[in-house]
DNA sequence: CATCTGCAAGTGAACGATCACTTACTTTGG
DNA sequence: CCAAAGTAAGTGATCGTTCACTTGCAGATG
């Protein structure tokens, strides 16, 4: 039988990569579907509307990659450790899929607001990293949303250089600045 | 006369608080016109169209705060001094309309491209005072790109925060911890 | 002072295009 | 043969934009 389960993956990365390109709403369901080379109808086979594509595109991968950093973290002691372990693995979760990362990051501000509190996101990672490292005198206390917000900023915006082509080395390449800098603004 | 600058003003303030609460394309120019108690065709009498309308709202404030934190730094000297007075010029700007800060950042990637490359924006006010810096040994030598990103996304991402309610204090109360982790992040 | 005039400002119905989504039907392969 | 996968032509709603028309007002005219 014609395999739909391909086709579910060629769609979802066709859409992945028009609501990167042109954003969500812009991007239409005959621009999905003919990028994949398949009609209307085959698309809603596979998914029940447009924004429950976009839902689990996003929700899977975002929780996914929280688990992740999470999972960094653990056993490691010291917040020097704990911070270096987490952005070996964002650089290398950046580096395997920079489309999927623009994606999240794209609409993290209108999806992650539906997830339940009780889901852990990748921000709520760095935030208790952050304030364990506070609490055990690791780093010198302040806010910790501050201190939180400062750590991604420099993340991010380091990411989203790279994606719009003003840094040319791969992420992975840059971890090591990359952590001496969050040490840096961590050491208030 | 029936003052049509003053509609022109709440149509581009409604536009503003729509763009930034809905989004560009979920925005209807009847959810714009009804906000403000007039019909589509008196939009239309101010603006060309939607687009030109967003175009409006971006490029005019974009340049004009460039110019302020350009403004800011000439006279100053060193890079503690200029990245001082930059912030400070931030800040309230940030805190004198948080919702015109918010549309500027939210749409910037769509927008910004357009925009002729004689103009200068705002990252390229800093990405300047972080070239002379290092030319003039006040900060170790480094991709300017880099630690332009890194300045950029503390101060970027801390705004977010606040804009989400995770920080309570005005940006203008944060400005001297704004400056104090800068001034970290460039000292590579 | 009264009236006329010209024009910017605003109205509201309509237009064609496009959208997400549906449905009745056909193809495919175990 | 049968169920899953895919097709193709629709549906109604909504969108940005247009346009013929009305309204309100400043200044010229007599």
């Amino acid at each position: 039988m014609r395999d739909g389960r391909e086709t579910k993956e060629r769609i979802t990365r066709a859409a992945l990569t028009l609501f990167v390109e042109k954003g969500f709403a812009e991007t239409s369901i005959r621009d999905i579907t003919s990028a994949v080379g398949v009609t209307e109808g085959a698309l809603y086979r596979h998914f029940a509307s447009k924004e429950q594509l976009a839902w689990d595109l996003f929700s899977t991968n975002y929780i996914s990659f929280a688990t992740e950093l999470t999972r960094a973290r653990i056993g490691r002691t010291g917040f020097g450790a704990q911070i270096g372990a987490m952005l070996d693995t964002f650089c290398r979760f950046f580096d395997e899929d920079p489309e999927l990362f623009s994606y999240l990051l794209l609409v993290q501000h209108n999806e992650s607001g539906k997830l339940p509190d009780t889901i852990k996101t990748p921000v709520d990672a760095v935030r208790e990293c952050v304030i364990d490292a506070m609490e055990s005198g690791d780093i010198p206390p302040a806010d910790p949303e501050f201190v939180t917000a400062s750590l991604l900023g420099v993340v991010l915006q380091v990411a989203t250089a790279r994606i719009y082509g003003k840094i040319d080395k791969g992420l992975c390449e840059l971890k090591d600045e990359l952590t001496a800098t969050c040490l840096r603004v961590a050491q208030g």
